[in-house]
RNA sequence: GCAUGUGUGGCGGAAUGGUAGACGCGGAGGACUCAAAAUCCUCAGUAGGUAACUAUGUAUGGGUUCAAGUCCCUUCACAUGCACCA
């Protein structure tokens, strides 16, 4: 029996001394870049679910390669962040040398995977000479009006001490921590993502990606079309404008709601009712973001004192502040229809504001009516429907100058700046007399210095780090600072998928003419996590890096799976704390790592995933055994068995065609029904031709045990430069087959057709079966349906 | 609330509108063995029947079709995301 550890050992070793795996990028074959997301070395471990998306999808590379395609297939760490910088805080260990310290070791234990993966391509983006071409990429969008600085209200987590972007709060709290998000004002770096929110969202439509996906970045996104709409206030030359995708309803606009924080607050407010605006607006800016936008709560706001003109009908109806209206969505105010949205409903129902009906049905006197309706109490809408009352409402607006269609987005511009120190310092300089000057791109990269004071206290700590901070400003010479904030790690790993193909080119980020041979790539693999972030940010890179003239593609990544989630054996999801997680180094000690992958390829549909057993895998050892078994069953003999090859035939073509579907339980199926197949010759022997054969079709599956037992039959090294078996589509033509036969839609029998059978024959031979004849005795034949080589029903009265 | 996805044996999971439950785990019976392990063979959705077979069955209720797990509509449950988004 082969000691499956020792056999993984050597030959990962002589691949690697071979370079077997190793891109060859003069090759005349199709490149495929297949990419997993790469690791974050946080933990010192790899866990499951590293295994189940770099393992599996190390099957499916070697698949691509043995099909004939040139693969590409690189690895590394996404090395900045957070949490290596909270583990130094904790323990006092630079997290250079930790970060370093964790990369070893999970180089180390991903290499005992025994994937495909060309280190020599290897990218971690902590090292200078990968962040020196993230500063680089900033200067870039600096240089291109996509990245700028705003004092602007801001998420603050508290007990992280940095501000968050959007995506990086979930639910009003931060993502990492779960402490609640603060919103506070801060000079801060964005980049202007919003400028291509609608190429992002047209760009969907084409890709290649599962429709869960798509589906959160359009909701994202969030694209709605309306109308702005002014509003004079009345007795004053103010003006303000609403958003509304229900322009249709401004007849019923009673009332207009201002974000407590809108600008004109302050300066339409009367006299009588300063006060009460003013504790108003305290109280809102007292609330965290979930308390304020907490559907649940009861509705809140205040009188301003002041007037609007409705402008299709010139009535004054007041303005109100409430919480209710976002200040960060649309433009921080609204007209209110209560006849026909909930919330103005609820707010006019408490505060005691009219309410006009402008669509018909409905019980407006129990609550607000938001179905469609033909319009009434409209003026010139009258007896329009929603359709055409927008269009002719857009019309009117624009044709007096006091509004027009428009289109908002939820979308917000990324904000990227961290007060944190493990990440890559911003390329600006600020001088006294120059102002804010980018850092020639000749004098890249800002070297984060080893010696700073990193303990967060809401500062930037290379604030704190004089020897940085102190520099010559580029343009003028004079004494000048640096900018002390970091990089969100999310814009090093917004790009290094364009860094892999050229991974050591010293003199640029990469090369235009490599990238845009090397990319798009062809098949991506990672987390469903990464939705609205990471592959929201690398689609926004690779958009403004085409406009920049650097690529000539502007969607990064053509198809793309997400993995599934491995549970603990509790169908819960793992975690320390439950005390329910099964590591991975255990299983490869106990039964090697092609069992381990086996199993996680057999036992789960890959994009679900689903809970763990112990049995399972076992029975993948169970079945890698019998492999071994077969082989040593093996004999020179050359005739060939038309049953087993039928059986050969049809499992290379459901493999094939289910490989490309990220189906490998299915894969791994069909290889046990053809070893299965030849169980049933073990003890006569079997024909070496078929044993070659399924060692063939299991190379990508199982690719140690395959290699040394592709050595042990005398064939040449190695297995893995062999060609993947086709099927020959003639073998698979049955003479003879048996087919169902159904009585009004009933399976009564079934009966062997040749091929040759007529229709007619067919008919008989189907009529003639025992069974069928006894129930549709007695019936008058209606009709009979005959699908060829399938099914045939017989549809009786 | 909105959006997307999911719902199939004891379990993991299969099924281009055409014989539901492939393959595997677990289970039962048998062969080999002094015995066990390993291995091999057979059985198995559920109910009834010795059996042939019959009924029933893919969350729910309806529909389209000669034929529905699959397509359409209703309801329910679960998961994920967004959420006072005007």
């Amino acid at each position: 029996m082969i000691n499956f550890n020792e056999i993984e050992a050597k030959w990962q070793k002589k691949w690697e001394e071979d370079g077997i795996y190793k891109f060859d990028p003069k090759s005349k074959k199709e490149k495929y870049y297949c990419l997993e997301m790469f690791s974050y070395p946080s933990g010192a471990k790899l866990h499951m679910g590293h295994w189940y998306n770099y393992g599996v999808t190390d099957t499916f590379a070697r698949f691509k390669r043995m099909t004939g395609y040139n693969l590409f297939h690189p690895m590394g760490f996404d090395a900045f962040g957070l949490p290596a910088e909270n583990y130094a805080i904790k323990t006092g260990i630079h997290p250079a040398i930790s970060t370093n310290q964790n990369i070893d070791t999970m180089e180390g234990q991903l290499k005992r995977i025994g994937a495909t993966w060309d280190w020599d391509y290897e990218v971690k983006t902590c090292n200078p000479d990968y962040y020196k071409w993230t500063q680089w990429t900033f200067l870039q969008l600096y240089k291109h009006g996509l990245a700028y600085k705003k004092d602007a209200p801001v998420n603050f987590c508290p007990k992280c001490q940095t501000v968050l972007a959007n995506e990086q709060v979930i639910g009003g709290e931060c993502e990492r921590c779960g402490s609640t998000v603060i919103r506070k004002n801060m000079d801060q770096w964005f980049f202007k993502i919003t400028d291509y929110a609608e190429e992002l969202l047209q760009g969907l439509d084409d890709l290649d990606w599962p429709e869960r996906t798509k589906s959160l970045q359009r909701n994202w996104i969030g694209k709605s079309k309306g109308a702005y709409v002014d509003f004079q206030v009345d007795g004053t030359d103010k003006k303000f404008t609403v958003f509304t995708t229900r322009c249709d309803t401004l007849f019923g606009a009673t009332y207009c709601v201002l974000a407590p924080e809108h600008e004109l607050v302050d300066q339409i407010t009367s006299k009588k009712q300063k006060k009460a605006v003013e504790e108003y607006k305290i109280a809102a800016s007292k609330q965290s973001e979930i308390e304020r936008t907490s559907t649940t709560k009861e509705k809140t706001g205040v009188w301003t004192g002041a007037y609007a003109i409705n402008p299709v009908n010139d009535k004054k109806i007041p303005i109100w502040i409430s919480d209710y209206v976002l200040s960060t969505y649309g433009t921080g105010a609204i007209m209110a229809v209560p006849a026909h949205d909930e919330r103005d409903y609820d707010f006019a129902k408490k505060f005691d504001l009219e309410i006009i009906q402008v669509l018909e049905g409905g019980d407006i006197s129990k609550e607000a009516y938001v179905e469609d309706g033909t319009h009434i109490n409209s003026g010139f809408l009258d007896g329009m429907n929603k359709e055409d009352a927008i269009a002719k409402m857009c019309e009117f607006l624009e044709e007096k100058k006091i509004g027009k269609a428009t289109t908002t987005y939820k979308l917000r511009d990324w904000l990227v700046s961290r007060q944190r120190y493990w990440g890559a310092p911003i390329p600006i300089i600020y001088c006294d007399k120059c102002g804010m000057v980018p850092v020639p791109e000749e004098d890249l990269p800002v070297t984060l210095p080893m010696d700073a004071e990193f303990t967060p206290d809401g500062e930037s700590p290379l604030k704190k780090c004089e020897s940085f901070m102190k520099c010559k400003c580029p343009k003028c010479g004079g004494d000048a600072r640096r900018e002390a904030d970091t990089l969100d790690t999310f814009v090093c790993s917004s790009w290094y998928f364009l860094r892999y193909p050229d991974a050591n080119n010293s003199k640029k980020a990469f090369d235009s003419k490599i990238i845009n041979k090397m990319l798009p790539v062809d098949k991506y693999v990672g987390g469903v996590e990464h939705a609205c972030m990471h592959l929201i940010y690398a689609r926004f890179y690779a958009k403004a890096f085409r406009d920049m003239g650097f690529l000539n593609f502007d969607e990064p990544f053509k198809s793309l799976v997400h993995q599934g989630l491995i549970l603990g054996p509790d169908g819960e999801k793992m975690s320390k704390s439950k005390g329910n997680t099964v590591a991975p180094d255990p299983l490869v000690e106990e039964f090697g790592s092609d069992v381990l992958r086996g199993y996680l390829m057999f036992g789960f549909n890959y994009v679900e995933g689903g809970p763990w057993t112990d049995d399972g895998i076992v029975s993948i050892n169970k079945f890698y055994r019998k492999v071994e078994r077969l082989v040593e069953s093996m004999t020179e003999d050359t005739t060939r068995i038309p049953e087993i090859d039928k059986v050969l035939h049809n499992s290379i073509k459901c493999i094939r065609n289910d490989i490309e579907k990220f189906q490998f339980n299915t894969s791994m199926s069909k290889i046990m029904e053809y070893s299965n197949a030849l169980v049933k010759y073990e003890e006569k022997g079997i024909p070496r031709y078929y044993i070659e054969q399924l060692l063939l079709i299991l190379a990508p599956f199982a690719p140690h045990i395959t290699e040394e037992l592709w050595a042990h039959i005398g064939n040449e090294y190695s297995i893995h430069n062999q060609d993947y078996p086709d099927y020959d589509e003639s073998v698979l033509v049955e003479s003879e087959k048996e087919i169902a036969v159904q009585v009004n839609g009933k399976l009564r029998g079934t009966v062997m057709i040749h091929v040759d059978d007529s229709e007619d024959v067919i008919k008989e031979k189907a009529m003639k079966n025992e069974n069928v004849a006894k129930n549709i005795d007695g019936k008058e034949v209606v009709k009979v349906i005959i699908i060829k080589d399938k099914i045939v029903n017989i549809v009786v009265k």
